[in-house]
RNA sequence: CGGGGUGUAGCGCAGCUUGGUAGCGCGUUUGACUGGGGGUCAAAAGGUCGUGGGUUCAAAUCCCGCCACCCCGACCA
């Protein structure tokens, strides 16, 4: 159904009116000194959020949610739920305690591994506490649905997750307790009416409606895909500098994507073709004891880490072949190779998804005791070390397997490992020195050219001739993604279609990061002074500012103008605490509320109260009393 | 998990080198003055110095262990 526009206030519900001196809005002068990131410097300073049992308990990301957070989160959480319950989804609530056996059933007990809180209880049975919801859902659905004529379904909640996180960090940017809204779509098919790609079109569309309606600057990008393949991910990102996580952006096409996922454009193939070059001297090898790393071997060798080959082995996992046909046939495992050897320049970074993909089958970096007794001197390995080994794939990305440098029109000089411990070798060259013509596929070694690295900036797009990819940083708020019959497979959840055929149930999975947005949204709407709410999740619309508190008739403007905003639909605080006027401007604008009055002998001589938007500068302009209420909402709905 | 740093009053910090009665600023409380961008003066309350052990007549200070937190990296919705 099409969303009507959304104000941010309406008179269709009734204003709250809170003041200060009844509630609970503790700010301070300084941070603690743990606050690093902004949005954790602001929310701590301006009574938002206070890290449980005091700064140095041990409660690290863990926060107390106050009440002018409190009511942040239940207006982005409103928003979602509207956009949710148009979407077609319905809300419930499920348990954060859940059996750690149900995790075991699909092996996420391992996957997650510390990452899972767990608690014992007094039978001395453990529960985990859930830092997702696929398996608890799956195991109710499994239950209730009996029939496919229930599907489609898309269920969802908002609630409190846990996970213990490595390194929790920049207060409610990484938790490891967090509130987020999680939504599970079921259904038979994954196309056509009903299937999964419609609830996911779906779920897009209300995500984009919902960070919109946050008054969010976002992002929407191509994440890492699932099993079924194709754009099967996406990830919300707000952008942001001090985001943690990096873009990638084609200014032509409007193509985003994660750095896991990012393809890179055709690349101009060398005038020589790969690996053709003469080469730049004899091999010689060079003494780098400890000195594992690009950057130590770089800095002993004096070689630069462009003109350098990274060699990483990777191990294939077993069994698990990922390469299909179109006829539907898999490759046999004795087709598939026992490890790769992805060979990227030593300034690029190897991407594990495309080495997959190219491998054609599910890889892990190796294990270095395995590796080592395969003949991988790990560390100082070289792409010889894929050559005369049964079992190996050699995949090289198109910037390692140049041999001719055409921008200086002279042979490519690389150095690469010794393969032996503590010795790297100058002057590879491809031709003379792999062991076998890596033009053509010999023996036991196949080799592959093609795209193995993480796309950087000025990369060619994937999607528009002659344009270069731009990078960007962003703070995921919201992922939306197909899981396909991952759980229902590994947990047994089925039903039967209309010919009675058993059929496994497909399924889809979208989350957002409520108490993440709230704090995303604070690091991209700040100034030196505070926050800057967008007025549509802002805890309060309005602040009005009583310059002298006890004084009657200061006191009755602000109720007057108090209830003419409720009515309007505005939530309104009344700072009325005895503070000097310099105290509850500072406050004003660290709070962040997006349309203050001040009302005071020097506007009220002139029949009027001082209005002023957040974001604007200056001291503000006088109104008049009797058009004040209307002039605040006009401002907030303005945007 | 690796590297670096820090734990002293609600918050921010000094004191530790060279062991000897616990300090400063902000905040809080009381009073007075003040009153449009964190004001002034006076008085007051508030600390097992992260924790356990050791050395010493004596430990915030020196030694050893542990814990917690922050930053960078690894990892990761």
């Amino acid at each position: 159904m099409a969303q009507s526009k959304h104000t941010a206030i309406s008179s269709k519900r009734r204003g709250t009116v809170q003041r200060w001196t009844a509630t609970l809005i503790p700010t301070t002068r300084e941070a603690p000194a743990e606050a690093v990131a902004p949005s954790h410097v602001l929310l701590s300073r301006a009574g938002f959020i206070r890290p449980v049992g005091g700064a140095t308990a041990g409660g690290a990301g863990v926060y107390d949610y106050l009440p002018m957070a409190w009511r942040v989160l239940r207006k982005v959480s409103d928003i979602i739920r509207q956009e949710m319950d148009a979407a077609g989804a319905s809300e419930l609530l499920l348990p954060a305690l859940e059996p750690v056996e149900l995790f075991a059933g699909t092996k996420r007990d391992l996957d997650y591994g510390d990452l899972l809180f767990k608690v014992t209880d007094r039978h001395g049975r453990v529960a985990a506490l859930a830092p997702t919801h696929e398996e608890v859902i799956t195991e109710l659905l499994r239950g209730a649905i009996n029939s496919y004529t229930q599907f489609p379904l898309n269920l969802y909640q908002i609630q409190t997750k846990f996970r213990d996180e490595a390194r929790p960090r920049a207060g409610l940017l990484r938790c490891r307790e967090f509130i987020m809204k999680d939504a599970y779509s079921f259904h038979l098919a994954v196309e056509g009416p009903g299937g999964l790609s419609e609830a996911y079109d779906a779920m897009y569309r209300a995500y984009v409606n919902s960070f919109t309606r946050c008054g969010l600057d976002f992002t929407v990008v191509e994440a890492e895909s699932g099993p079924i393949g194709g754009s099967a991910s996406h990830e919300f990102m707000v952008n942001c500098e001090s985001g943690e996580d990096t873009i990638l952006r084609c200014p032509a096409s409007g193509y985003a994507a994660n750095v896991e996922k990012c393809e890179i454009g055709e690349r101009p193939a060398p005038s020589r073709g790969y690996f053709g070059g003469e080469p730049t001297g004899a091999l010689e090898e060079v003494h780098t004891p400890n000195c594992p790393g690009i950057e130590d071997v770089s800095r002993l060798m004096k070689v630069k880490p462009e003109n350098m080959l990274k060699t990483i082995v990777f191990r294939v996992e077993g069994g698990s072949a990922l390469r299909t046909d179109t006829a539907g046939g898999s490759i046999r495992s004795a087709d598939l190779p026992e490890w790769v050897v992805a060979v990227v320049r030593g300034d690029h970074e190897v991407n594990e998804g495309k080495v997959k993909g190219l491998a054609g089958a599910s890889v892990k970096m190796a294990d270095p005791a395995e590796a080592k007794a395969k003949g991988f001197s790990i560390g100082f390995v070289s792409p010889r070390a894929a050559v005369g080994k049964k079992g190996v794939l050699l995949l090289v990305d198109r910037d390692a397997a140049a041999g001719f440098d055409d921008a200086k029109g002279k042979p490519r000089f690389w150095a690469t490992g010794g393969d032996r411990p503590d010795y790297h070798v100058k002057h590879f060259n491809w031709h003379r020195d792999l062991g076998v013509d890596p033009g053509a596929g010999v023996s036991d070694t196949s080799i592959i050219v093609g795209d193995v690295r993480n796309a950087l900036a000025g990369d060619p797009s994937p999607r528009a001739a002659g344009a270069a990819l731009v990078t960007a940083r962003g703070i995921e708020v919201g992922h939306i993604f197909k899981l396909g019959s991952k759980y229902s497979d590994a947990m047994g959840f089925s039903v039967l279609d209309k010919e009675q055929k058993k059929q496994p149930v497909i399924m889809g999975c979208y989350g957002i990061g409520v108490s993440r947005t709230m704090a995303a949204c604070v690091e991209m709407s700040h100034d030196a002074d505070g926050i800057i709410w967008p007025a549509t999740i802002a805890p309060f619309h309005v602040l009005i500012v009583l310059m002298k508190p006890d004084e009657a008739s200061h006191r009755a403007a602000a109720d007057r103008l108090a209830a003419d905003l409720a009515d309007a639909g505005a939530d309104v605080l009344i700072d009325d605490r005895d503070e000097r006027p310099g105290v509850k401007f500072k406050d004003a604008d660290l709070v962040g509320i997006p349309v203050r009055l001040t009302i005071g002998d020097r506007a009220l001589a002139e029949g009027g109260v001082e209005f002023k938007a957040r974001r604007d500068k200056g001291k503000g302009e006088v109104v008049r009393l009797d058009g004040a209420a209307a002039r605040c909402v006009d401002s907030l709905n303005a945007g």
